[in-house]
DNA sequence: AGCGACACCTAACTTTTGTTATATTGTTTT
DNA sequence: AAAACAATATAACAAAAGTTAGGTGTCGCT
């Protein structure tokens, strides 16, 4: 069984050589290399093909996130997991949706980074159930509303379609009413979502403030 | 400190059983009722708003995901975790984006189901990190593309304001140009994309095909 | 130097969208 | 029962979006 590549990014020396020293110290692992900051690597990583590329978020310059999404085009099998004190929603998700594929607090305990380095190999995401639930909360309010309750069922039956992309000719067609009627209901609906045309409409359907 | 309320939605007897006695055994746990269909358990479960219900998936007659998005609205302060077998990509998102808040695999250790409910009533999401993955996977692929390869610099630029709902007067102003030229910038997106309108391309570029 | 491809720009014209006014029906409030 | 309200329907008009047909400058290729 062949070692697990490592490489940090992180800015803080204690941290950068802790953790090194921990996975060294761990025969499962080899640290190939770490970084104090995500120009560096963003150079050096294409080089070294690691397995998994521990990023902090909070860099000098270029923060973990942005180094995430210019390295991974460059490194496709490294896998990128998260170190960082950031729990709020939009950290999580950003980071996320950059690329990495676990997210570990700084507070975890140093005993569960390992683990959680060998269910990211094994193609699991470690991260905290705390932090599932802020990515299961994004993936719920993110998905489209199919009703929004302060429309009428007819006007909720509109928006679906306008929201495919049909014209006002086609929705008259498909509800057997004149465009004349569908112009009514689109510029109802508008008011009521406080929007000026079918792209904020669906925009708000798609993320409701 | 107050029991955790919990309901169980199980058609399989045996399953039902055990996981009842298992947590009633649990001082921590108070299984209020538990049912053999969605049908009933819809019907039922208003009345004993159970802080968590552990929902299956493969029920006869309606399947728990459909019982999740009838009986939400009516226990709002219920938690949902579902308990099941399958853990393809899509039940996993349906389950979740029907509003389930944990993800148990039949095939978990039983000692891992009582310390699961106590994470998700505390506010987590309990799910192995291979379950985690398939979600973190939906989230990345889901994202809005923030560059389409196809498309120039420019016409990426157009494209990102023009999802916003700006009219081309206004696009034309923040980039300097006249609206003639926002015009057939756009016409441009849309012969790449293959669309024929704005919210086509809208779509396209929230979920690309 | 000439050619083709492409990004970028512009304007005239057509189609679709969005606004406003008006009417009918059914439901809720007084 | 009358008034007030909401949902549904229609059409004329104004505004924006989308189409078509041009133009320029730059790059790589032969």
């Amino acid at each position: 069984m062949p070692q697990i590549k490592v490489c940090i990014v992180e800015d803080l020396k204690e941290v950068r050589e802790g953790m090194t020293s921990l996975l060294t110290l761990d025969e499962r692992f080899e640290v190939l290399a770490s970084f104090p900051d995500a120009e560096i690597a963003a150079i050096e990583l294409q080089a070294w093909q690691p397995d998994i590329i521990i990023m902090d978020i909070n860099l000098p310059g270029m923060n973990g996130i942005e180094c995430i999404k210019k390295v991974k085009p460059l490194c496709p099998n490294s896998q990128f997991i998260m170190f960082t004190i950031y729990e709020d929603d939009e950290k999580v998700f950003e980071a996320l949706s950059a690329g990495a594929s676990g997210y570990l607090l700084k507070k975890t305990a140093l005993s569960k980074i390992s683990e959680a380095l060998l269910e990211l190999h094994s193609g699991g995401s470690p991260m905290s159930t705390q932090i599932a639930r802020k990515v299961i909360n994004r993936l719920q309010t993110n998905r489209a509303s199919e009703e929004i309750k302060i429309l009428s069922a007819r006007e909720n039956e509109v928006l679906q379609l306008l929201a495919k992309g049909l014209m006002y000719k086609e929705i008259a067609e498909r509800l057997f009413i004149t465009t004349g009627t569908v112009r009514q209901h689109i510029h109802n609906i508008y008011e009521k979502l406080h929007v000026q045309n079918r792209t904020e409409a669906i925009n708000m359907m798609n993320s409701p403030q």
